[in-house]
DNA sequence: TTCATTTGACCTTA
DNA sequence: TAAGGTCAAATGAA
């Protein structure tokens, strides 16, 4: 089959997910019945099965994962026996070990009236460590990793790209996890109140965590930020697919704690946080992408901007509570742009 | 003095 | 071989 073919047959396959996870995510706020969950918990597993060998890994239920402890392999196939005798040399090159890491992104506009150079805090501390001018980009892409990537061993990186068409948009792609614990000595920094109240359900993100399915679709895991591009969606809370009935799973989301392990992101977007109020949602309102094109290098047709509702993924949308930028934000901050 | 940024060179990958 | 990504010496700021 042609690649092309693959890929609108792979871009199908992901949509019909994507909807029956919508669907299932709408369901789970009006508390459906077992046989109902059960019902769309396989038609979501029947859409992972087709995208897993359309993508020739053969391995099903698990999307490809990308963090250097899994046992899948960057390119979605699994890691069988005989790959597994290699993972260790694999993962001794650094290289190929930043190769396995999970990569996102997302797309952050600034208010450019504040003559912002780049997009706010997100509570890491950066090192610039370089900068390229892009073939066929008007703005060089500056590359950032972890400040602690020596004292903590810490290989999380990212890289920023200021886009063409809108300078106050700002693409910014994260690779690999913190490893590092930087949040009681990082610099104080100003936090918006999104921000500051994304942080205290923090817990609930813990929560969501220890779903498996999101340690599988996070590996290639690509959100879009973008805040001009926020669909209205009912509120409900967020849920992977699991064989945990929604009732169950609602338990999951709700407990609201203070005592934020910031760790625990693993350099997530801190936008998965939802600021949902009272506790009541893990994600609400807005709508994310989450576009997970499976097994594939497939970044590049990652990148479309989050405006399309036809955005031909993998992965599922989900709402979540837009994140604005405050304009009184002091992105000038250390650690992000000079 | 320490730490961050800049930037040219080098490495990797497609 | 070109483009993207990373390294590391030089430089600057605090």
């Amino acid at each position: 089959m042609w690649s092309w073919e693959m890929q609108v047959l792979s871009d199908e396959l992901a949509q019909g997910m994507e909807k029956a996870m919508q669907l299932r995510f709408h369901l789970c706020s009006t508390s459906p019945s077992e046989a109902e969950d059960l019902l769309l918990q396989r038609i979501i597993s029947t859409f992972e099965k087709a995208l897993c060998i359309l993508k020739g890994g053969g391995h099903v239920g698990v999307a490809p994962a990308a963090a250097p402890e899994s046992s899948i392999s960057a390119d979605g196939s699994s890691r069988s026996d005989d790959t597994n005798k290699n993972l260790c040399q694999d993962f001794g090159e650094a290289s190929k070990k930043r190769k396995l890491q999970p990569t996102w992104t997302e797309q952050v506009k600034v208010n450019s009236g504040n003559g912002l150079e780049g997009p706010g805090d997100d509570k890491y501390r950066w090192r610039k460590y370089g900068q390229k001018d892009i073939l066929g980009a008007k703005y060089p892409r500056s590359y950032y990793r972890c400040t602690y990537r020596q004292g903590q061993n810490c290989w999380a990186t990212k890289q920023v790209q200021r886009s063409d068409e809108d300078p106050t948009i700002f693409e910014v792609t994260y690779k690999g996890t913190h490893a590092c614990k930087q949040f009681n000595d990082a610099v104080p920094q100003p936090e918006s109140p999104e921000k500051q109240e994304l942080k205290s359900n923090s817990s609930c993100y813990d929560q969501l965590e220890q779903n498996p399915m999101i340690s599988d679709f996070r590996a290639n895991l690509r959100v879009d930020t973008a805040v001009s591009d926020i669909q209205e969606m009912p509120p409900a809370y967020f849920s992977f697919p699991s064989t945990i009935p929604c009732q169950e799973r609602e338990n999951e989301c709700y407990p609201i704690s203070a005592q934020a392990d910031d760790n625990h992101l693993g350099g997530y977007s801190p936008l998965f946080y939802s600021p949902a109020t009272s506790g009541s949602n893990c994600f609400s309102s807005a709508t994310y992408q989450m576009r997970d094109y499976g097994a594939n290098d497939n970044t590049d047709i990652m990148s479309a901007n989050a405006s399309t509702n036809n955005s031909p993924i993998g992965g599922i949308e989900f709402s979540i509570d837009p994140v604005h930028i405050d304009p009184d934000f002091p992105f000038n901050i250390p650690g992000f742009f000079t």
